[in-house]
RNA sequence: GGCGGAGUAGCUCAGUUGGUUAGAGCAGUGGAAUCAUAAUCCAUGUGUCGGGGGUUCAAGUCCCUCCUCCGCUACCA
């Protein structure tokens, strides 16, 4: 039995994420978790909610709440939506959480007397109207290069040219628009992950079969300019991990907090040491120690495209650079972007449909199977809701849904509700199941590679393959001739049933679950092997007619919808 | 500007180290069947593989060049 550990890249809290979101790391990482337990593996599936930050600062300021609160209401929140799609998570942590306050501390102080981190004296700026500090992209002004009047801090948005903030001309807080903005000298650590680029390096080129987009992304980093370059691990903010080395306290560090890049990551562990404290694991450390336990643990990540720098460079450089033996990651998964109808997802204008909508208007599995079977892996994906009611229409009410109906109503009327007896297998039997194998092992190849689409079409082949058997043996024609032929194609077909949920778990749980309970067949395991698995139902054995396992979009609703969530969300 | 990804049938996409007449699903068309959620099954593609040039016996696949779209570009996370 193998054991992997999994984990998702966590959602920042500042509200309710999107479908692209979604299908970029938390979906994908569940379904490789619920692949890997129903393999019989031992997983650990982790992710957390990243909290810290000037977003969420800001978030909470406009909700009326104290930070804290808004981050324990928001996590809540999420938390609930999670189930509601059926992320599998052994643990959802926080970033803001004891033990991550502990662990994150901990690895400054470590890498602090490992000499990998320094202090640099730097001005920002500060806005006395706001009472702190703001990022460059906190700060609009007018470009010096094309003129244009909202250009923020770090980049113009007309002429794209990189700015710093003091280029600015008339800079204004985006905040509250204060234009009394200075220039402060404050001091702040930095991680040396220069120091580190050869071991970085050496580790990502060891790396040879991971995605292409995880690692040009890290090279890009690794070479681009003067090469990597070192990072701010601190920040001037009221709301984080406050600045310690170890359990020690930073003489001239006093007041700041660790930038939230540097202890996101480290939730990783540190959910891991919640799951423990919440009285669900008894021992993190052999899932994140290689000296109590890890030796033998396949970790896998999964992210944007956009996290991965953090993933692959930073976060390790932590890890490696504490010299202490935790666990590095193994696979990285990263993921491209989903589109919507034409044009981006956008969370500030709500463009797009986001995950407690999605849910209102759909069951999880619907959204489930069509963002797995679309996931953006070698470019970026386009939802549109055509292509989202034409799939989900044909794949899982036509193909899928209407293959467990049309099986179960007909044994119903000619048999009774129980499994029928008699008959023996033939030609087109066993070439069905020999063709079900041969796509089994690929589907498993797929599944263990995480190539979701691939997978998903693979999945899909077995289900047609499942329809094109009985249009083939037409058990409605030969049971006026030979009921017991009739009786044996058709218990091949309830046990198609069986077989299609089990394989189907990891894509859509739900369904998964209803059809094992309508056939009495809960907690059926993998197939290993295939003949076996199509004789499991035995004759007598009694099952029940499910009901409707995916019902049609419809035409009307696929329009209303189209214009409900084009424009902006409520 | 730099880096990366993408450009293949009306739509969404596969095409491993270059090798017979370029594939799948959907949509369309024709037919079969009538157990079923009007659900299924079978048949059906004259595609400049973004443009141009080159290497090769052979290129969607390698090289050069150009065009278009997208992402990233280190103080948003």
């Amino acid at each position: 039995m193998a054991r992997h550990l999994i984990t998702s890249a966590i959602p920042y809290i500042n509200g309710i994420k999107h479908l692209g979101n979604l299908v970029g790391s938390q979906l994908p990482a569940d379904l490789f978790a619920r692949y890997q337990r129903a393999r019989g593996h031992e997983v650990l599936f982790l992710c957390a909610t990243d909290e810290h930050g000037t977003p969420a600062e800001l978030a909470a300021a406009k909700a009326g709440q104290p930070v804290a609160e808004y981050c324990a209401e928001m996590h809540e929140v999420q938390a609930r939506i999670a189930e509601g799609f059926r992320l599998s998570f052994d643990h959802f942590g926080r970033s803001s959480s004891k033990q991550n306050e502990k662990l994150t501390q901990h690895f400054a102080g470590v890498l602090a007397d490992k000499g990998l981190i320094r202090e640099v004296s730097e001005t920002q700026m500060y806005s006395p109207t706001d009472g702190r500090y703001l990022p460059d992209r906190y700060i609009e002004g007018t470009c010096p290069n094309c003129g244009f009047e909202d250009a923020r801090g770090d980049q113009c948005d007309n002429c794209t040219k990189q700015l710093d903030p003091v280029d600015l001309i008339d800079p204004r807080s985006v905040i509250s628009g204060a234009t009394d903005l200075e220039m402060r000298e404050t001091k702040h650590l930095y991680l040396r992950q220069s120091a580190m680029k050869d071991e970085l390096e050496a580790w990502i080129d060891s790396k040879t079969d991971w995605p292409v987009l995880t690692t040009s992304i890290a090279k890009k980093w690794l070479n681009d300019g003067d090469g990597l370059q070192d990072r701010g691990i601190t920040r001037d903010l009221d709301w984080g991990i406050p600045v310690k080395r170890g359990d020690e306290d930073w003489p001239g560090m006093e007041g700041k907090v660790f930038y939230v890049w540097f202890d996101a990551p480290i939730e990783y562990i540190a959910s891991a040491q919640e799951w423990v404290d919440a009285g669900k694991g008894d021992d993190w450390q052999r899932w994140w120690r290689t000296d109590k336990g890890a030796e033998d643990v396949t970790y896998t990540q999964f992210m944007g495209k956009d996290n991965v720098p953090f993933h692959t460079l930073s976060f390790p450089a932590t890890i490696l650079g504490s010299g202490e033996p935790w666990k590095l990651v193994d696979y990285i998964k990263s993921f491209n972007y989903l589109n919507y109808e034409g044009g981006q997802f956008s969370t500030s204008r709500g463009r797009g449909v986001f995950m407690d909508q999605a849910l209102e208007i759909l069951p999880a599995d619907y959204w489930r199977w069509w963002l797995l079977s679309h996931a953006p892996e070698s470019s970026d994906a386009e939802f549109t809701w055509e292509n989202f009611q034409s799939s989900v229409n044909k794949d899982l009410a036509d193909v899928l849904g209407n293959f467990a109906s049309r099986v179960t109503k007909f044994c119903r009327s000619k048999f009774g509700e129980v499994v029928p007896e008699g008959g023996t297998w033939s030609k087109a039997e066993k070439d069905l199941t020999l063709y079900l194998l041969l796509k089994l092992k690929k589907y498993e190849e797929q599944m263990e590679a995480m190539e979701v689409r691939k997978a998903a079409s693979t999945l899909r082949a077995m289900w047609v393959a499942g329809n094109e058997y009985l249009q083939d043996a037409a058990p409605w024609a030969t049971f006026k001739e030979d009921p017991e032929q009739a009786a044996m194609q058709i218990r091949l077909g309830l046990n198609l049933v069986r077989l299609y949920a089990v394989l189907s778990g990891p894509f859509i749980p739900d369904a998964a679950a209803q059809l094992l309970e309508a056939m009495r067949a809960e907690g059926a395991d993998w197939p290993d092997d295939i003949d076996a698995a199509l004789e499991a139902l035995p004759a007598g054995h009694a099952f029940a007619v499910p009901d409707v396992t995916f019902r049609k979009i419809t035409d009307a609703e696929r329009e209303d919808w189209q214009a409900r969530f084009s424009g902006k969300r409520d």
